[in-house]
DNA sequence: CAGCTCATGTGAACGACTTTTACATGAGCC
DNA sequence: GGCTCATGTAAAAGTCGTTCACATGAGCTG
């Protein structure tokens, strides 16, 4: 009937137990609420109950406490990629469409990951851990963008998915930043983030000569795996809205 | 034969003269050496040789220097913008161009002003001169993009200009967060951030229905066919390179 | 169980920073 | 010449990051 040592140390004695954890929690969410930037290593301390010291036991200073952040925070940020990408399902442009708005998602719900990643200012490529991290989650949108470059439509040239990838994440990450969180994302716009990132990109596709019309997807020489009965998923429907893009051409 | 006061006060007395100014300049210099987030009041006190109390008397407290600077950053951003735009000669998808390549230019060439407005955290919209100045830097882009609606060609739908705005500025901006500056400048690309964002836009205009080639720039409605030769040209040429938006289709 | 050891936590201390307060200086005006 | 007010200084309080010597106690070893 002996309990088991977390739940013993959980009952703080002189020793935490789960003190990294606790820190890693408790920054997370002084993150989300003041930024990376009003963050203090000292009243995560005091947050997790213990002296201004103790995290040094743990982290060797506070940039290493926010390297843990954004490196668990680009690993989260990666499989919400996956997931999203599905492995091109049930078409490759549909789910290439869903990787742009879980970036956004991400972003959105994951404040304080996106801001260690991102806007926190710490040199990402110093850590090799971090960049690896960084280059995976990447490495996701490349994939997806290889996917969709293999079925170039027959007339027009086929873009570098190299190209295309780094375009897209462009896009996403300058639609996240300036619309979709804290400052500016109270500028008054005539649609969603989501919207307006989904509109980009399908206008960028069609540039490629993708057909961005799910009635007309699944003319030439690639898989179309699903009948065009779509799937009345909850969120933003997969396809573009009809009339284009945008939302009234008038 | 008395001095004029400025001259006077540059000899530094117990008054300094130009405190003002010199702390603007001093921490202009110090967040482009170090970041917004590690610049320092202190520091720029000490670099104009006064005591650290004394930029009390001409700063509420830190952020109001940093607001400061950020409203000047999109002074001159704006500046740069208009007189890149120039009113959309010779043609208004060349100037267009310019634009894109302006902003980059001023992420690249103005780092300590572009960390001020864009990476330093601080709540743009709770400053209105700041929002003010920052909504008519935006509006330049706009107006451009205004401009390159209203000759929508015949046979596609007339995008909205402001739509088309927003979506030119989250390219830019994520284009300049992420591979024009500081950390992830690094991250080896297959061409420069500005033939990145250049080949963003044109695939994105061409997308809407823009011809994007010079030569064939006022015919119909759709992506030309582009010949397969292609240009390994250095630099960036201000229209599409000939053989699209990217170097090597093949 | 005694005792050892090492990971983990504490408290005190240092220097730097932000901001406030009382005081000093001197430029410009009568 | 003297007044006054903007602009500077020094000192102090409070916070942080960081280090160091020391305390605690968990888990092993016998």
């Amino acid at each position: 009937m002996s309990w088991r040592k977390e739940e013993r140390r959980a009952e703080r004695g002189y020793h935490h137990g789960n003190l990294k954890e606790a820190l890693l929690q408790a920054a997370l969410g002084l993150i989300a609420e003041k930024g990376a930037a009003g963050f203090t290593f000292a009243d995560a301390a005091r947050m997790a109950g213990v002296s201004a010291a103790a995290p040094y036991r743990h982290f060797r200073d506070r940039d290493e406490l926010l390297s843990s952040i954004a490196q668990r925070g680009f690993e989260q940020f990666e499989a919400r990629l996956t997931a999203a990408w599905d492995d091109g399902r049930p078409d490759t442009v549909t789910a290439f469409e869903r990787v742009g708005r879980a970036y956004l998602a991400f972003a959105r719900e994951e404040p304080a990951f996106y801001n260690a990643m991102f806007e926190s200012g710490l040199p990402i490529d110093a850590n090799p851990a971090l960049q690896a991290a960084s280059e995976r989650a990447f490495n996701v949108i490349r994939a997806a963008a290889e996917r969709l470059a293999a079925l170039a439509p027959p007339g027009a040239p086929r873009p570098p998915a190299m190209m295309m990838a780094l375009h897209i994440w462009s896009m996403a990450h300058g639609v996240a930043s300036l619309f979709s969180r804290g400052d500016a994302a109270r500028r008054k716009l005539p649609m969603s983030p989501d919207e307006l990132l989904e509109a980009e990109v399908l206008i960028y596709l069609r540039g490629l000569g993708f057909p961005t019309d799910r009635s007309s997807s699944a003319k030439s020489a690639e898989p179309p795996p699903v009948p065009p009965e779509a799937s009345s998923g909850s969120g933003v429907p997969p396809g573009g809205t009809p009339g284009g893009p945008w939302g009234k051409p008038k």
